[in-house]
DNA sequence: TTTTATTTGAAATGAACGTTTCAAATGTAT
DNA sequence: ATACATTTGAAACGTTCATTTCAAATAAAA
């Protein structure tokens, strides 16, 4: 009987997401929104609720859409170590093709608002959980097969390349150097070898 | 003639810088900044220029605060690597004392700004490149005293430093273990020696 | 004490914000 | 063809935004 939704959702989610990672949280406006999303406000509304509702899903979409990209590129890899290496090519060529410098959005979500909002949080942490875990848990290999130091727990080592990456990510916003932004991708990886 | 600025102006942008810190640019309305200050509306405008205009002040007051709590505290380091671990002592009891999570308020504005705003660009470059060389210049004097090695240059040192305490900044956002932190402020420093 | 440039307070400005409303259009299932 | 739940478009909602206005208060200089 109802007339059904006729919109591609996954297309909607995606423009809104580029709004969202344009201009941050605070300053993409429901104008914004519509206009990246090509959707009626009130089809906005009713099919994903308010906008940091919608934000949220955007996140979710990022997240995954991110590790997709991560999982397809270090299918390839012969080795945990090399499968390392090829995780900070995959941000080196991020940051070279973000000629827009708009960051990391889940970085920046951080940054703008892990502090004030507690739903934004929480998505947060357990993105940081789960992303620690899949560093120690490719560390962890690596020391067993012998192509990463055993210096340091698996934990430890997470813990250091998940800052470094931010930093990266960040300082990335910045510096568009090429040879520059390889250096700094090389000393992280040396931590480990 | 004239009635005089009564205000401490020093205190004034301390409370502004506060808020922008607190909350971020886009975040932070009028209203806030005049509870934060105490003064009025219009004496804000009278004496500092819109709210953009403040926020470029309060960027640079929070800088300069910055620079100064870092010298006071190298000035009493041995050697130059002694120097960067005292650094990175003093970004990590920044963490540990940043009980709101706030971040650092510089890294935030790159995250929040740096894409829109081509007079925060600005600031942001030059502050990069200051802070670059600063770095720059303890890794050649640790290279010229034998206490840092030279497996590398010190502008690709000083390159890794920027990017790894963005990171570490960042990152301190969402980890407040104090283990963790330490571990990750001493595997940066470990790559100096 | 008077003059005068400035600060101050409170109110008003118009624009933009996120959100709601609701009648008209839509398209599937009967 | 008809019924009907949903989507859609356009307008309106009340709020909040950054900023301006302007008369009153202020305090240093004359």
């Amino acid at each position: 009987m109802p007339k059904v939704e006729t919109f591609d959702r996954a297309l909607v989610l995606k423009g809104a997401t580029d709004a969202f990672h344009n201009k941050g949280y605070n300053a993409t406006s429901m104008q914004d929104l519509v206009d990246a999303t090509g959707l009626n406000r009130s089809s906005i509304y009713n099919s994903f609720g308010g906008k940091k509702d919608l934000f949220m899903y955007c996140l979710k979409a990022y997240q995954d859409s991110y590790y997709e990209k991560i999982f397809k590129k270090l299918d390839k890899a012969q080795n945990p170590l090399r499968a390392l290496e090829l995780l900070l090519e995959l941000y080196l060529k991020d940051i070279l093709e973000d000629t827009k410098n708009k960051g990391c959005m889940i970085t920046n979500c951080a940054s703008e608002m892990a502090n004030q909002d507690p739903l934004i949080a929480n998505f947060l942490n357990s993105n940081q959980n789960g992303f620690l875990e899949f560093l120690g848990n490719l560390v962890e290999s690596g020391q067993a097969e012998g192509v990463i130091n055993k210096k340091r727990t698996p934990r430890d080592y997470a813990l250091y390349l998940f800052s470094a990456i931010q930093g990266f990510r960040t300082a990335g916003i910045l510096l568009s150097n090429k040879n520059d932004l390889e250096v700094i991708s090389k000393m992280i990886i040396q931590t480990l070898i």
